[in-house]
RNA sequence: GCGCCUGUAGCUCAGCUGGAUAGAGCAACGGACUUCUAAUCCGUAGGUCGCACGUUCGAGUCGUGCCAGGCGCGCCA
């Protein structure tokens, strides 16, 4: 499956070793049944119990009537280990078998590292499947603010991870340019305008009062002179609104270039209704009786499909609601033949996943593969106090402003230090520490000082060598090439779970082992041959950290 | 009222499909720079995994019921 992964290939190796010597214990009639129950290889918290172990004898005690400690001498007994991977199998606690791995195998995983280079981590688990990635999605109405940069920072790792494990992927922005939100950003726009021209105007509470509408008003004002006092008001509004949302997408397609992440489409709302696609899946699932009329709307059977009510999708006043193109849409992702659909959404409209999930159903969707990621809430805080923030005065911080506080490495680290379902607090004032306190620099910081070992390395004519790594044998050398080995075991987990933040927890632990490793062992010293050696291992270090914050969009620096 | 999420050390949080003695960081205390970057490291201390039952060889993890906090329950988007 993998192109390279240790861990996942001895695993299996254990899996088969196991299974064969069930078998064969079975055969001499040691074992009283042929049932094997689905084991599981697990990799023990402590490094005491070996790298790998297995609950087997417990899971079979009852079957086989025996104590769990005897079911696994009788296994271990058994065990045919001809490649000599195993320096010590035990049993032991409750009757865990323990294996323990030949150094043997763990040191190639240097040399992977060296050949993959910029792939290790990387596998063909996608098998090349088409996967689209929707995240954001924020209304042109305003700035993209900080709750969105986290569900931009989770979206975007998320599509790294999978692209870097094989799966082709598509990353997507919605642009809900339709219906009645856009018309009040107009109006509002508009308002702002005759403002500008000294009329007294009554401001709606339902508008959007913030000063960049201001500057939007003025920008027209610039252009159009004072032709919009006058003529019909709806074309005006219907101009005011697309020359906002343009404006204003415009900035938030700018925000995110900054914040890293480049989108491969731009899907508008609107234009499923200038193609018909609403239309047209209306007519779909009318003639399929799964949309039927009542009381003069048009309503979905969402509840035939697990959500708990119908919805409406076209109202008595024949107006579509935001589901009737949300349906059109989610059919056109599948249309588009993705084989796997991912939302990222905010918490706030998980009420929403299950009336969709209905509708990609209805439309004979497998409902596996849709997959909604609901990001929790972010709250801002500075040294520890809240910062205020309302969507009502239009006082909210955005992503912009937190970027040009923090850096969009800090920002885009911290955003996935957490599961994405856990609410965040983001502290400004540790994400610009220089400590331990902030985690991207203590990562980073890994980076720099490989760089600088390899910069004196060089200037001292010193050079890496790769055919003495046995005598990387101190029980940190060990521990970190473990870990090494780990980084695609690790990137696959997150695949499969779609969870960023275990990268992010790897690397500050491989980031911990090295700083422990560096503060006691020196790299390059009087002797030669180990620095050559040792060398050879920093850059291995350096190629893993890379690549893990390469995952998150984070830059890995040379110096700091 | 119903649904979803969260609850683990003083604080902020990890803990993949149930596994052995529940782990980090911060804060506290005590140490380590004539040394490849001290933006670092080492050590000490710190726990009724919200509560209670249940499932089983075994539960932070699964089930049920409570408690607390957040969010959602429109012919809004």
């Amino acid at each position: 499956m993998d192109i390279y992964n240790m861990y996942f290939y001895l695993k299996q190796e254990i899996n088969n070793s196991i299974l064969e010597a069930v078998k064969l214990a079975f055969e001499k009639k040691e074992l009283k049944e042929n049932i094997i129950p689905s084991i599981e290889i697990e990799e023990p918290k402590i490094a005491l119990h070996g790298d790998f172990s297995t609950n087997i004898a417990m899971v079979m005690a009852k079957t086989q009537k025996m104590p769990p400690k005897k079911i696994s001498e009788i296994i271990i007994k058994n065990i045919c280990d001809k490649e000599k991977k195993f320096t010590k199998i035990e049993v032991a606690g409750a009757g865990f078998i323990n294996f323990f791995i030949n150094l043997s195998f763990w040191y190639p995983t240097l040399k992977k590292i060296h050949d993959y280079d910029i792939k290790f981590g990387s596998s063909n688990l996608g098998k090349g499947k088409k996967v689209l990635v929707e995240f954001v999605s924020a209304n042109p109405t305003g700035p993209i603010h900080i709750g969105h940069g986290r569900g931009a920072a989770v979206g975007d790792t998320i599509a790294r991870i999978l692209s870097f494990s094989g799966y082709n992927v598509q990353k997507e922005y919605y642009i809900n340019d339709s219906g009645k939100q856009i018309n009040t950003l107009g109006y509002s726009t508009l308002l702002r305008y005759r403002e500008l021209f000294g009329h007294s105007i009554d401001f709606p509470q339902d508008c959007y009062p913030a000063d960049y509408i201001k500057d939007i008003a003025l920008e027209i004002k610039n252009e159009k002179g004072d032709s919009l006092l006058y003529g019909d008001e709806k074309e005006n509004i219907k101009y005011c609104a697309s020359f906002s949302a343009k404006k204003i997408l415009d900035a938030i397609r700018n925000d995110l270039n900054l914040f890293g992440i480049e989108y491969d489409n731009w899907y508008s709302e609107q234009s499923l209704y200038d193609t018909n696609k609403v239309q047209t899946t209306i007519s779909y699932f009318r003639d399929k009786n799964i949309i039927y009329e009542k009381e003069g709307a048009l309503w979905f059977k969402t509840s035939q499909f697990g959500d708990e009510k119908d919805r409406v999708v076209v109202r008595q006043n024949n107006e579509p609601t935001y589901f009737a193109s949300d349906i059109a849409y989610h059919k056109d992702k599948f249309d588009r033949k993705f084989d796997k659909i991912i939302n990222v959404w905010g918490a706030d409209h998980h009420g929403y996943v299950d009336r969709l999930a209905a509708s990609i159903e209805a439309a004979g969707h497998n409902k596996e593969d849709f997959r909604v990621v609901l990001i929790n809430m972010v709250n801002l805080l500075r040294g520890g106090i809240p910062v205020a923030m309302g969507k009502r005065t239009g006082e909210f911080v955005t992503l912009r402003d937190v970027m040009d506080e923090v850096g969009t490495d800090a920002a885009r680290f911290i955003f996935l230090t957490r599961h994405y379902e856990s609410p965040l607090d983001f502290d400004l004032e540790i994400a610009t520490k220089k400590n331990n306190d902030n985690p991207v620099f203590y990562v980073q910081y890994v980076h720099a000082r490989i760089s600088s070992i390899l910069k004196k390395a060089s200037e001292a004519n010193i050079v890496w060598d790769e055919n003495r790594v046995a005598l990387l044998n101190t029980e940190e050398d060990v521990k970190i090439i473990k870990l090494l080995a780990r980084f695609p075991e690790v990137v696959r987990i997150a695949a499969e779970c779609m969870e960023p933040h275990r990268i992010t927890f790897y690397l500050m632990e491989l980031a911990s082992s090295f700083h422990n490793y560096y503060n006691k062992h020196k790299v390059l010293s009087e002797d030669l041959t180990l620095s050559n050696t040792r060398l050879y291992l920093m850059i291995t270090i350096k190629k893993v950290i890379r690549n893990g914050l390469s995952l998150l969009g984070v830059s890995a620096p040379e110096k700091m």
